[in-house]
DNA sequence: TAGATTGTTAATCGATTAACAATC
DNA sequence: TAGATTGTTAATCGATTAACAATC
């Protein structure tokens, strides 16, 4: 399955090509040139075109790329013309927001919520159904579920998440504070707020211009 | 106020810094070399080393560094030593779920909820009022609040931010799927789910061992 | 064909790592 | 003093930008 190495840079800026070339395409714009591209999005047009010629040439020249063509193909290459198989492990409010987000039309599909307070159990979340822990394994394995979110408290992921690995869970969204540990094989992202909010407070004090 | 610039790529490794430097703390060590924080956080010594004084020397040779000592003075780097006053906007299931977060050890407080539907005003959440959305402007310039998490939706999120950069706002932390375009002086950090959830996604089709 | 714009190589810039003299 | 470990300079590595030949 492997290109070239692609480095974690690049990965983090596919997403938002794919949202800019959507928005383009939604407009009605059937073309554009790497130039017009850049300055829409403030990058600058080389690194546009050597960020795409990592995985193939979807362009033409003299005429730029086709908006609607390179966005499929940055959608394939994000994996999100498929679709994927989510669980939520944490039925409290950041669960609760979670399952309520569209992550649907990109093709993250929300299949159960999971907790352990037994008030809960067979109670829906905007048509999803929470399931008790105890049925964790059982449910992954037969539904083959590829994404679990962990939304608990950080006391209890690191046990959950062992849980998982053990039952073939193909990658971990963390939300708890804490670096996880997982075998080879398990892909974890991490989304932690607190360090998001450090990191603005660090900027209010030394005021430095915007954007990452 | 200036020091020499500081790159994105520290910055956003302090607050990791800090979360370990607290945890050893916690644990009661009271001096750790740059050699052991680097075999606990898989970064090397040297980058450690590089980091800290960006800031200034805050160890001693021979020695390493004292652990209280680093971590309260990351902690006043990241500005967290200070209290910062916040609102939220949207009192929907985000805006919710994050005045549930215990944000305020670090010294960020959530002072007030915006929304615009009627039937929530005057009701709180965790303790923290849900106003309506024409007290926006006069409620930031009396309370002097500095910091706004936008978790409206995002046909919204423009023309808030728009209001809130009028009446001083400093920070801006957002939620919404879009790039904020702000005036000079005003900080921006955005929180982009979808972003994280389609890198992910590409990872576990590409698998490419793990870690940022 | 002439003009435009890509794909790609080369140059530059910045960040990470290694090495080591300074010093506790 | 000898050993340990920092602070800092130098070397390396990787990512971004610039340049341009290829080509539509």
């Amino acid at each position: 399955m492997e290109e070239r190495q692609i480095s974690k840079a690049v990965i983090k800026r596919l997403p938002r090509y794919y949202r800019y070339l959507g928005e383009i395409l939604n407009s009605g714009v059937e073309r554009i040139s790497s130039g017009e591209l850049s300055s829409k999005m403030q990058v600058t047009a080389s690194q546009i075109r050597q960020d795409l010629n990592n995985f193939g040439g979807f362009g033409q020249q003299g005429y730029g790329y086709n908006v609607k063509y390179l966005y499929d193909e940055i959608g394939k290459i994000l994996g999100v013309n498929q679709k994927h198989s989510m669980i939520i492990i944490g039925a409290g409010n950041f669960g609760h927001a979670l399952a309520n987000y569209d992550f649907e039309k990109n093709g993250f599909v929300t299949k159960a919520i999971f907790d352990v307070r037994p008030e809960l159990a067979g109670t829906l979340v905007r048509g999803v159904p929470v399931l008790m822990m105890d049925q964790l394994e059982s449910y992954v394995r037969r539904e083959q579920i590829e994404i679990a979110v962990l939304t608990l408290p950080k006391s209890r992921v690191a046990e959950v998440a062992d849980r998982l690995v053990k039952c073939g869970i193909k990658a971990l969204w963390n939300f708890a504070h804490l670096d996880l540990i997982v075998p080879d094989g398990v892909v974890v992202e991490n989304v932690h707020l607190v360090d998001s909010l450090m990191q603005l407070s660090y900027r209010i004090s030394h005021y430095d211009g915007n954007e990452e």
